[in-house]
RNA sequence: GCGCCCGUAGCUCAAUCGGAUAGAGCAACAGCCUUCUAAGCUGUAGGUUACUGGUUCGAUUCCAGUCGGGCGUACCA
């Protein structure tokens, strides 16, 4: 990728000087300066051979420097500075013939090709089907939805997962939920389960099926048909919910599964077997050995005869290890910070490779409107739903204030901030810089009708200070993807695009696009609209979030 | 009690294997629209990075301890 071209070439340089000065070759490490004064590419390579080589870093860094051949028309300058920095400053005319590349790749520009051939699984959300969405489930379905994009932008294979569970409690639970609203609509006074879930949901359900059965049930509780009922239409709605939210799921694996075909069993078999699980006061215990950390033995059965969620989280597990994937993803959130070590450890006990398995544990979000603390328990009647959030303040600022920061901090997300001043909302920050670079267009096609851009249009670009820094922005995109990627983190593509935003923004209000005047001056301008307006496209289909070409 | 996570400007949060003067947004204050969208731009102010000690050329970052908050610590998921 020429994007790599002048850090490639730096680096090259350096280890040449290496070599002439007979230190042994080894990683150069480049960084971004947070100043401009340091330049665009800086490196500490001769602080960390200041010990080695007993010498100052500043005299390693010269010794460096003169024996480098630094092509001017790439690097305008290279420098010492501070401890023994070398900072390198890219030339403005190699910056502005980027563009022209960089308007050839189009959509494609930030993808690239580091892990095509390889397939990532991502599993996230997996809530059962008990009751729709709610505000708990936000973050990590923003979460994962920008993950798999990012990891598919870097070459990745995805395969999106929701893994539920429709056995167990909790499904008897809203069987008997759905059937208690069901006879309260012939008999008022019918009783409620303790534990029930109180949602609406649950009423609506029940009228469903009383509208089309009438009593038929009447004191006739078919707890089969009432749970499945229950599952449909609860599933109707989570699945309604993440279509809204552009999130669609390859495989919906059913724990069940791994009953039906007997995994559970042999599961247990083996840990037995190899003496990992023992049998005890009528239930199966997986040893939990101190030395990696745990501090007691697990139940994996019941005395009941039913397992745990661990037993079959470890099968699940190692399903998607035996399914060959080269990443496999778990988003989680802090409330499952320990079990998920249980189940890596129980998956690595088995002799499987849990090294590809990565989990992302997000901190819980603390919703607020105003003062009010907004509890999202679904056994309270008073659930915020994901719906209604998206109802509130809309789907795009509901994804971006799901990943707008890092996972694993704590998440303080006051709805009625987000609600009575959506305009002060940070999407909008960058959705309006878009929205300004199409308007821009839309006025050349009126102002500029006819013309079009020639072979050589960038040479009419001033290059000034404001053009020059909007580029240098541009060029990043691909690194900063591919490094977003690497470490799971979609905060950093905003970070960035708010970077990106800013850039242009300043620009815009300095720099006159569109004059009849300067056709030539325009075209060029044009141009660095269209890749910097390219860049938000391509930032806004991986994070998750609608590019409005007019606001 | 024990384990994991977090603690950075008034608020919400960044900070690229440990790097240069710790950065944005909001809120506050002062400016900028006869010009492609002012949902914008420019400037000012705001900090003992919870605290203490350690490791080193250099610590928000790594280590130990203290304090504060979240989540776990179920034969719930």
């Amino acid at each position: 990728m020429m994007k790599d071209n002048l850090k490639k070439y730096l680096e090259e340089e350096i280890l040449s000087s290496l070599d002439k000065l007979g230190i042994a070759r080894r990683e150069i490490v480049f960084d971004k300066p947070k100043e401009e004064k340091f330049g665009d590419y800086s490196t500490n390579i001769a602080m960390l051979l200041a010990k080695e080589l007993k010498q100052p870093p500043r005299k390693i860094a010269s010794d460096i420097l003169e024996r480098m051949k630094i092509d001017k028309a790439k690097i305008s300058n290279a420098e010492i500075a501070g401890a023994g920095f070398l900072n390198f400053f890219a030339a403005d005319p190699y910056c502005i013939a980027r563009l022209e590349e960089i308007l050839n790749e189009g959509s494609g520009f930030g993808r690239s090709a580091i892990n095509s051939g390889l397939r990532a699984n991502l599993e996230w959300i997996s809530a059962n089907p008990t009751g729709p969405l709610h505000t708990g489930h936000g973050r990590a379905a923003a979460l994962g939805k920008a993950i798999a994009n990012l990891l598919e932008w870097t070459g990745y294979d995805v395969t999106r997962e929701y893994y539920y569970n429709d056995a167990g409690n909790q499904m008897n639970n809203l069987a008997k939920s759905v059937y208690a609203r069901y006879m309260q609509i012939m008999d008022p006074g019918f009783e409620f389960p303790d534990e029930g879930y109180v949602g609406d949901y649950v009423k609506e359900i029940a009228a469903d099926i009383y509208g089309r059965h009438g009593d038929k049930f009447r004191d006739n509780f078919d707890s089969e048909y009432f749970k499945s009922e229950g599952e449909n239409h609860t599933f109707a709605l989570i699945k309604k919910t993440l279509e809204r939210m552009g999130i669609e799921h390859d495989v919906f694996f059913n724990e069940s599964s791994l009953y039906d075909d007997g995994t559970i069993d042999r599961t247990i078999e083996e840990l037995k077997s190899r003496s990992l699980a023992y049998e005890q006061d009528g239930a199966v215990w997986l040893r939990m050995p101190a030395e990696e950390g745990f501090q007691k033995d697990k139940v994996i059965v019941k005395s009941t005869g039913e397992p745990t969620y661990r037993l079959p989280d470890i099968a699940y597990h190692i399903d998607k290890v035996n399914r060959g994937f080269d990443l496999i993803v778990d988003i989680f959130g802090s409330d499952h910070g320990d079990t998920y070590k249980e189940v890596l450890y129980g998956v690595k006990c088995l002799g499987h490779d849990e090294s590809k398995i990565k989990v992302i544990i997000h901190q819980m979000v603390t919703f607020r409107m105003g003062d009010e603390s907004v509890k999202m328990s679904k056994r309270s009647d008073k659930v915020y739903s994901l719906d209604e959030l998206m109802d509130d303040i809309g789907a795009d600022a509901t994804q971006f204030f799901f990943i707008m920061r890092g996972a694993n901090t704590h998440l303080d997300f006051d709805i009625s901030l987000a609600k009575e001043r959506s305009e002060k909302n940070p999407v909008y920050y960058l959705q309006y810089a878009y929205a300004r670079i199409c308007g821009i267009l839309r006025n050349a096609e009126v102002k500029l009708a006819g013309d079009s851009v020639k072979e050589k249009w960038l040479e009419a670009l001033p290059g000034n200070e404001d053009e020059i820094r909007l580029i240098k922005v541009i060029d990043r995109f691909p690194e900063e993807v591919e490094q977003s990627a690497a470490s799971l983190e979609p905060h950093k593509i905003i970070n960035y695009l708010n970077e990106l935003a800013e850039s242009f923004h300043r620009f815009y209000h300095n720099n006159r696009v569109v004059d009849p005047d300067k056709p030539d001056v325009s075209r060029a301008r044009l141009q660095l609209c269209r890749a910097a307006g390219l860049v938000f496209r391509n930032g806004f289909e991986i994070i998750g979030v609608s590019a409005p070409e007019r606001m």
